[in-house]
DNA sequence: ATAATAACGAGA
DNA sequence: CTCGTTATTATC
């Protein structure tokens, strides 16, 4: 029944009329009539009797397609039960809205009878070059190059695992420099090659266009679709339905791709499952790595777990072994790591008058300059402005910074008396060095002004910035600045010659749980872009270097902070070492729902924490063995507030992303 | 939303 | 104890 109420989240019996018989095939959507009511609903499975005594009859069935497979409605379910959320919920995340010309297109496409094989995305172009079809069909004995995979000792094992169908469970850390999306091709292949299909995950466009080129290089074209919803409604449908119908074995997208249907599913998998954007922000909010992993568990497919930073998350997996640990050796990933070296943040002692009037460090203006001398360009990451901001001079400008150590200072409010976000130590009386003013103002040096300054440090040198308004995929090989915002770095031909990561500390001292995790995420992933190897490219992080995300990037070591960082959250309790749900509305509604709530032995409520718009928010905590307990008890106690008809919407999150 | 069902209270 | 009215609850 496609309707979210929590005490309605259960299967309804109907008779089939004679008419619909044959169309009424499970995997189907059907209108039924609900409580006076016509409202839409999923035909889940035909059954010969009901213990229900009177039974309607099926209204319409609106689609003969069973858009919905058997596998995908298990998953489903799951996935509500994990996150406390209704099927319906989940049903709607899972498969796109029913677009009926798209929907005509794919069918008539496939009852023309001459060309059975022909791929449903029309767009795509026939390639006369894409290998035979028999190659790659089940049963079918492609061979699958390993090479790229061979820099990590378990990698080809890997490959080998997936073409013989064996579940294997990987964590992946890539080396700098590494071309992810060959790689995640690769193991697709070794995948098709045993006849089982695939489903990738990735964070954003950009990543998806990579993935979808290399795929298309290794693969030939038409034998993946992508499935995203920037796509539109109608691409997304038919890429769908071509999954849905066995056309295509691959399917790539971003998080709307995770419930994408696909046969004989043999493989999982997700690049950079750090990133944000994995996460689903509509009711249950489910993420897509534990999406995929529930349906790895589920499905016996093969799960891969990949970026160039290792999240919290993944370290888990590996350390509870649920996946091994696919990783590069020591001596490996010193000779690909490009010269990293930190650098306080010190303008006014560069001797160069350039740098200065960059406001850069010296170490930083030097690499930038050695690069661009070499006709090799430069990349300058700068945090997005929306972080919590630095502080500065409000007369001259100048950043204000710790008289004690040179850290930033930041105000904790409006009011509030400025604090180091290094060594912690009040600036109570803070002076301006530059004009002894003292009054201050929040402030983060935007791309667009670094562009700016950097470009008057380095006149001649063209300037490129990429950013929230406009994404650059790409940038040539010679000589240029290029200036990006984390995650908008563009790939550079042949590499870069110098990565400039500024600005670290707004990063750094984000009021998240994950600010660290974060922080190395992003630098890893603008320093992968160097050129490879101590020889070539040099990468700068304006940091303190005895910090630790500094110290993992420097020796591109991230397992290592994974490790602590899980530890440390083991020692406060904090995901994912333990299982939290949030429960947020209005102060009488979270107490009403809490208190109906039969949560599990050992459950630890904390809270309120004031949260947006007059409501508040409350935390529960249970170790990770009640966690289906929690969700269950949690999304029993909303159907008992939903069926009295509570007035106040209560939103239940399990695992928020954001806990503070 | 609406129909069934339970609960309740007044009058026989 | 029955009938008529009102609150409650399940909704095939």
């Amino acid at each position: 029944m496609d309707v979210p109420l929590p005490h309605l989240d259960r299967p309804f019996d109907y008779l089939v009329p004679e008419a619909l018989d044959a169309e009424a095939q499970p995997g189907v959507r059907v209108k039924v009539r609900f409580a006076g009511q016509l409202v839409d609903g999923w035909l889940l499975e035909r059954a010969e009797s009901s213990a229900h005594p009177k039974l309607a009859y099926l209204e319409k069935v609106v689609s003969p397609v069973p858009v919905l497979s058997p596998e995908v409605a298990r998953l489903a379910r799951a996935v509500a039960d994990r996150y406390a959320g209704s099927l319906a919920d989940v049903l709607r995340l899972a498969v796109p809205p029913r677009h009926a010309r798209a929907e005509k297109a794919v069918t008539a496409d496939a009852d023309a009878p001459a060309d059975p094989d022909a791929p449903a995305d029309a767009d795509a172009p026939a390639d006369p070059d894409a290998p035979a079809d028999a190659d790659a069909r089940p049963g079918g004995r492609a061979e699958v190059d390993p090479r790229g995979w061979r820099d990590y000792p378990a990698g080809p094992a890997l490959l080998r695992a997936l073409t013989d169908g064996r579940p294997a469970r990987a964590v992946w850390s890539a080396l700098p420099g590494e071309d992810w999306a060959g790689r995640y091709a690769d193991a697709v292949a070794a995948t098709v090659a045993g006849g089982r299909g695939a489903v990738v995950v990735v964070a954003d466009a950009r990543d998806l266009d990579r993935l979808d080129a290399a795929l298309t290089a290794v693969l030939g074209a038409g034998r993946h679709v992508r499935l995203t919803a920037a796509d539109g409604p109608a691409r997304r449908y038919r890429a769908f339905l071509a999954a849905r119908r066995g056309d295509v074995a691959v399917v790539i997208g971003t998080r709307a791709a995770m419930f994408a249907p696909v046969e004989r599913l043999g493989l999982v998998a997700i690049w950079d499952d750090g990133d944000d954007l994995h996460a689903e922000p509509r009711a249950p909010y489910p993420h897509a790595r534990d999406v995929l992993l529930t349906r790895a568990q589920l499905g016996d497919a093969a799960a891969l777990v990949g970026g160039y930073a290792r999240s919290a998350e993944a370290q888990l997996l590996v350390e509870t072994s649920w996946a091994r640990e696919v990783v590069a050796d020591r001596a490996v990933v010193r000779a690909r790591t490009p010269a990293m070296a930190p650098t306080g943040d010190d303008p006014q002692l560069a001797r160069d008058p350039g740098a200065a009037s960059a406001r850069l460090p010296s170490l930083a203006w030097t690499s930038a300059r050695d690069a661009l001398r070499a006709d090799l360009p430069v990349l300058v990451q700068v945090p997005r402005r929306g972080y919590v901001p630095s502080v500065a001079c409000a007369d001259c400008r100048t950043p204000a910074r710790c008289p004690h150590c040179a850290g930033p200072l930041a105000l904790p409010s409006a009011q509030g008396t400025p604090a180091c976000r290094w060594c912690g130590r009040v600036a109570a009386a803070y002076a301006c060095p530059e004009c002894g003013g003292r009054r201050l103002r929040a402030s983060v040096t935007g791309a667009r002004r670094t562009a700016e300054e950097l470009g008057r440090a380095f006149p001649g040198v063209p300037v490129r910035t990429s950013g929230r308004e406009e994404v650059l995929a790409t940038v040539p090989g010679g000589a240029g600045l290029v200036i990006a915002t984390p995650g908008a770095e563009p790939v550079a031909d042949g590499g870069y010659g110098a990565v400039l990561l500024l600005d670290s500390w707004a990063l750094l001292t984000r009021a998240d749980l994950r600010a660290g995790e974060e922080a190395l995420r992003r630098w890893m992933a603008a320093a992968a872009l160097a050129r490879p190897g101590t020889a070539s490219g040099r990468v700068v992080v304006v940091a303190d270097g005895a910090l630790a995300p500094v110290q993992a990037l420097l020796r591109w070591d991230s397992a290592w902070f994974a490790a602590r960082e899980l530890a440390e959250r083991r020692e406060l309790g904090f995901p994912p070492a333990v299982r939290m749900a949030s429960v947020t509305g209005v102060a009488e509604a979270v107490s009403d729902l809490l208190d109906g709530a039969r949560l599990p032995d050992g459950a630890e409520v904390l809270g309120p924490v004031p949260a947006d718009e007059g409501r508040e928010r409350m935390l529960v905590r249970v170790p990770r063995s009640r966690a289906a307990a929690l969700a269950e008890a949690l999304h029993a106690a909303a159907g008992q507030r939903s069926a009295r008809k509570a007035a106040d919407p209560v939103r239940l999150q399990v695992d928020p992303l954001v806990l503070f």
